[in-house]
Parts: C-alpha cells; sequence; structure tokens
DNA sequence: CCGTGATCATCT
DNA sequence: AGATGATCACGG
C-alpha cells in the first residue's frame, strides 16, 4: 500500500470521531483516492485491506502493533462489513491469544479486555456486489461495553482461559462462548505454536484468536439509533 | 516466525 | 443462510 499523504494522530477523541464521522457516506473509493492507495478488485487477496485503509485515514499506528490503534486515546479501530438490511456479515477478529504464561492473567488486564474497552467502530457497506470502490462508509460508533455487556465478555474469556490453563484448548471450538469466540487466526492450519498449562507442560497447537459473534456486534451498532451521531 | 488487518471456503 | 474452521497479505 503506497501511502503518500498519511494524516496526524488525531489529538484528543473529539478530533479522532469529528474525523470519522465525516468519512461517513463517503466511498472506498474517494477515500483511497484521495490517499493515493490502489483499490482491489476483490478482497480475497486483500482481507485487511479496508482496515488499512480507514486506520490510515484516521491517522491510526502501524497495525503491526499488539495495542490500540490509537493508544494515546486508549481507542481500537474496527472496520465492520454489513449487509443490505445493515447486519454483520462476519464476526468481528479482537486479538491473538495468548498459549503460555497466562497464569494469573486477569480480566482488566488482558490484551482483550484493553482492545474492547473503547472501540471505534466503522460500519462499511459489504455486498458481494458491489464493487469495492463504491462501497460506502456507516456513521461510525464510540463504544464502551456496558456493564452487562463487560460480564458476559468476562465470563466468556474465564472459561475460555480456564481450559487453555488446564492445556485443554484442543477441546474449544467455536460454538463455545455466549459472544467471544476462540477460532484458528494463523497463515495455515500447518502453524503450532507452544502452549502451557498451569504445570508449565507444553503443547504444539494451533494458534488462535478471539473473535466477536455477529449477533454481539449487532447489538452494538443499536446504539446508532438509540443515540444517533 | 508472529501479530496486525480481516474475509474466505466449506459444512451443516 | 449462517456459522465454523481455514486462510491471505503485510511489516517487523
Amino acid at each position: 500500500m503506497l501511502i503518500q499523504e498519511r494524516p496526524a494522530p488525531p489529538s484528543t477523541k473529539e478530533e479522532l470521531l469529528n474525523h470519522a464521522r465525516a468519512l461517513a457516506g463517503q466511498t472506498l473509493g474517494q477515500i483511497a483516492n484521495r490517499l493515493n492507495i490502489a483499490v482491489p478488485e476483490n478482497l480475497q487477496h486483500s482481507k485487511g485491506w479496508q482496515g488499512q485503509l480507514i486506520e490510515t485515514a484516521l491517522g491510526g499506528i502501524d497495525a503491526t502493533f499488539a495495542g490500540p490503534d490509537f493508544p494515546e486515546l486508549g481507542i481500537e479501530l474496527k472496520t465492520i462489513p454489513l449487509d443490505h438490511r445493515g447486519l454483520p456479515k462476519e464476526s468481528t477478529y479482537v486479538c491473538a491469544i495468548e498459549l503460555s504464561e497466562i497464569h494469573g492473567q486477569q480480566w482488566k488486564t488482558s490484551l482483550i479486555y484493553n482492545k474492547l474497552k473503547q472501540v471505534l467502530w466503522m460500519p462499511i457497506e459489504s455486498e458481494k456486489h458491489i464493487p469495492i470502490s463504491q462501497r460506502h462508509i456507516g456513521m461510525p460508533l464510540l463504544w464502551s461495553p456496558s456493564k452487562l455487556q463487560e460480564g458476559i465478555l468476562k465470563t466468556d474469556w474465564e472459561e475460555h482461559m480456564e481450559k487453555i490453563s488446564l492445556g485443554r484448548i484442543a477441546e474449544i471450538t467455536a460454538h463455545m462462548g455466549n459472544v467471544l469466540q476462540v477460532r484458528p487466526k494463523a497463515a495455515s492450519g500447518k502453524i503450532r505454536r507452544k502452549s502451557s498449562n498451569e504445570q508449565g507442560e507444553t503443547k504444539d497447537t494451533l494458534p488462535r484468536g478471539f473473535y466477536l459473534r455477529p449477533a454481539f456486534t449487532s447489538e452494538i451498532l443499536k446504539q446508532n439509533f438509540i443515540n444517533p451521531a
């Protein structure tokens, strides 16, 4: 991705939100053109393209950093693909799961909590038949989990982490978790990573990541109607 | 190789 | 159709 005019990082939450709202109604093509970024024909070989584009447009940091996209503000950016009904088309990847040194991890200090405590959701029109350059950005939402939502996330997280700490990660499937899933996250099914249990014994396992179910992100996006931007 | 950005491809 | 398990590209 060639970037010629990368915006500076926003210094305040208001600045970020204003910039994000200014993108609403625009197409991916318009945004890409301003940044001199080429638009791919399809996303099959450019799966993270939209996320990188919006992150660049808003002045976020490098995607490779294992933390919030806007560290100063503690805000994570997530693009979310919508179908014609305005519902999420896919689950939302949150972060990789640490497979070692998981003993004693607490929810409040976990990587996933720190990623989810404040998220800027950028909806993107993602019907298959619409050319990528013509897809529109929807109205963004700056969200933090409600007490109820956080409780559900925490419970899911604790159940998953307990299995992992017991060395039973192989038993975890995407069927588990009310709103938070554990699914493979690797370049291929052949990749292996060391996973250690409470006794310090290690096993090689497929790397996993945390994902939010579409039903959960759908509920989150409804706040756009309760609290119109 | 690993974690970031996610969507794809297949099965039910 | 929707969900699950698998995969693609990139920078460090």
